[in-house]
DNA sequence: CCTTGCGTTCGAGCGCGCTCGAAGCCTTAA
DNA sequence: TTAAGGCTTCGAGCGCGCTCGAACGCAAGG
């Protein structure tokens, strides 16, 4: 299947440091019939606490069905929305932007097209940060390998008696 | 120099988009002989408010001197200070560690190993962002390139009624 | 029976990083 | 001479995304 390849090339990208178990789940661990869980349960394999998924339900972002005693319980799709949900937030998406994704879902077909744009442009932003932090950590590497030497473009400038940063 | 050789690799990675001339401006300019600067132009170079410099300012991350009229004037080492703080924030290093990191280069050279370690570990960090980012813009490309094509692992599974996220 | 522990609701509080408004000073162009 | 506009200090306020505490319910083991 296409998401394998995809996966792999994702992996790949990444070199090979600790992808978290998690991490992968998050990409593949949709689509397999699973069974109902707890509150603490999808905590745990979201990673966030109890708290922040009541917060997500209360933010309008997902509902979640309750059993005889009250106590949450999180079906397939509630737990693969919470997985997406969880992905746009660790990705940077705003908590408005999220419930507005989710008022169009809730709306219905009619606003696939909206809702690409959302995605198109949430990838775009993505694109955009990565561009920013790769210029941030060539900096930062840069700045570890001169410092200390006592020799580079910035350092033939500085004046005695000033402390670099 | 290796800063140019830097650049110009780091520029490579990121492909033609936009690299906003700031941006470069924020690798190259550095050890320029700059005049010193009033906080607007300050502000303008660095793409942040004025509100922003007194700020860090307020927070001991720079020293700014005043002219005679008590107006801030923004000397060369101030103004490279300024430029690695903001790249340090826009990487997302919270300010209590970036107020830490100055209280070390005011206490001399003797801090040196310590503020390499922060560095390290900032850049260790940026490392991980970036890689969590590249999976996050993997899953979103992949959920765009599938979305309304009635077939892909996840829709299998789909039950009907439910509508997609 | 009762303790332990996880669940519930509700609203309040917090940490972060700005962001702003008020009141006043300085400088320049009309 | 005066009006505009950018600068100053100070403290307060805000938007975001949680995070927590209080007061309570349910269920299972000793």
């Amino acid at each position: 299947m296409a998401t394998d390849e995809l996966l792999t090339r994702a992996l790949a990208m990444l070199g090979e440091d600790d992808v978290s178990v998690e991490a992968i789940h998050r990409l593949t661990d949709v689509g397999g019939m699973t069974e109902p869980m707890t509150i603490a349960e999808v905590a745990d394999m979201l990673d966030i606490s109890p708290h922040t998924l009541r917060y997500y339900e209360r933010a309008g972002l997902v509902e979640v069905g309750r059993d005889s005693s009250g106590y949450r319980v999180y079906d397939e799709e509630a737990v693969r929305r919470l997985v997406f949900l969880t992905r746009m937030r660790l990705s940077g998406m705003p908590m408005r932007d999220l419930q507005h994704y989710i008022e169009l879902v809730d709306a219905g077909a009619d606003t696939v097209p909206e809702r690409l744009d959302m995605l198109v442009e949430h990838r775009d932003t993505i694109r955009r940060r990565i561009r920013e932090l790769t210029l941030s950590l060539a900096a930062t590497e840069y700045k570890i390998a001169t410092y200390g030497g006592s020799t580079g473009p910035e350092v033939t400038v500085t004046s005695p008696g000033s402390e670099r940063t």
